[in-house]
DNA sequence: CGTACCATTGACGACGGTCAAAAAACGTGG
DNA sequence: CCACGTTTTTTGACCGTCGTCAATGGTACG
């Protein structure tokens, strides 16, 4: 399975704009925003490298990330998903073990990782405060996991329930991203996620408004595939 | 697909004979073995379950460990296997987020957390040490996603790579848990497991001297399935 | 309004799961 | 050390889910 994703490589945002955000999800972030500055991505923009030496820290301010993989035959594996007030790029070593890009245009908050460091020496707090940042991520992959031995219609299901519950709008479901990136997060082709969408779709379980609008019509049958 | 796992709950291992054993693999877990007794555990003896409070931290003296969740419908997954001088139990949480069992009769040693904790308040080196043995975790998830979306050969090539790299001892492979617990930790059934290594043994890329010692007998072949 | 790109649908096949049975391996006690 | 019963592993036959290849339909943007 080939997963070209397209590198029309976009300007790498080369610009300091200070603008200091309010955004959703309050965490210690906040008291470190100052510490940092936001920086604007275009759509498919890479924020960094795999292997490349983690100096930063980012935070969504608004779009939305994909961190990912490839193996060496192009088979393509989407670590995650990052929403606006999500961290993403902290590392507990000195190379970030996956590449990250915007998945839209997207405001991304972008902290000195020294400074971080530095802070964290004198303050025990901090440290623990990383510490627990690692410790989130570590649950979201091993829960991520989980999905990976379901079927189809469950990784799907299970997909959706995720994203609406990290993107609180009642039953409505806007996905930033394509069906593509869903596949690759799921391990699945882009056929069957369509095919298990519309399946879905049947069973009254969900209606799908638009491509990236999807309405959660029965929670409880969703529900059912999570366990 | 079911799988039982065999829960004849062996004695719960109460004992605290203070041995303080040397074990491979150096970490900053040596210079608080005083901290900690080693506790003997038998085989499939629970260490701790899913959703308790985490107030101890382990390293593997002898044996083997497995840490594990179990869906809704029974379906088994395998979060890692812990070998000697392996550090597991670390939660930057309040609790586990897995279950944990001996996979044969294993010494492990048995830290509070507490202790840890009140060393890393002062000491901030040691909460660092903390933190990578989480990101250490981390990395060792998203490698396990990588296998997940392999095919059957891939992943099981790529478990023998793995489990040889971490019990180096020339090209001989011994491993000390069962078909079932590799399937549940490759997400495949026990039959595909059996059936990818006589397949492997039929293209010569292995030789499987008894069900548990394997004998490496082309890394390039394997390694092939790796990338 | 046209042209890419993206998503959906269809036909078909392969990989791995399921069910079942045989063969090894293991442990226990005589 | 061997005999027997249990567990584990292997092998076989068959089937279903999901991947592949291909074409059609839809949507966004210049």
């Amino acid at each position: 399975m080939f997963t070209q994703t397209a590198t029309r490589t976009f300007s790498r945002a080369a610009n300091n704009s200070p603008a200091r955000a309010q955004i959703p999800g309050g965490s210690f972030f906040d008291s470190v925003t100052l510490m940092g500055a936001a920086m604007p991505y275009g759509r498919d923009a890479e924020i960094y490298g795999e292997n490349e030496p983690a100096d930063y820290v980012y935070r969504v301010i608004s779009g939305a990330v994909r961190t990912y993989k490839v193996l060496g035959d192009g088979r393509r594996q989407i670590g995650a998903f990052y929403l606006p007030g999500d961290i993403f790029g902290l590392e507990a070593g000195e190379e970030h073990s996956f590449s990250a890009e915007a998945i839209s245009d997207a405001k991304i908050l972008v902290i000195k990782r020294t400074a971080l460091m530095a802070l964290a020496e004198r303050e025990s707090a901090v440290a623990h405060q990383l510490w627990s940042v690692t410790g989130q991520e570590l649950r979201r992959v091993q829960d991520h996991i989980l999905l990976l031995i379901k079927t189809a219609k469950e990784r799907v299901g299970s997909f959706l329930l995720e994203m609406a519950k990290r993107r609180p709008s009642g039953n409505d479901v806007e996905l930033p991203m394509s069906r593509q990136d869903i596949a690759d997060y799921l391990g699945l082709t882009i056929e069957t996620v369509s095919r298990t969408l519309t399946e879905l779709e049947n069973s009254a379980s969900i209606k799908i408004a638009s491509a990236r609008h999807i309405v959660l019509r029965d929670r409880r049958a969703l529900a059912l595939l999570n366990r």
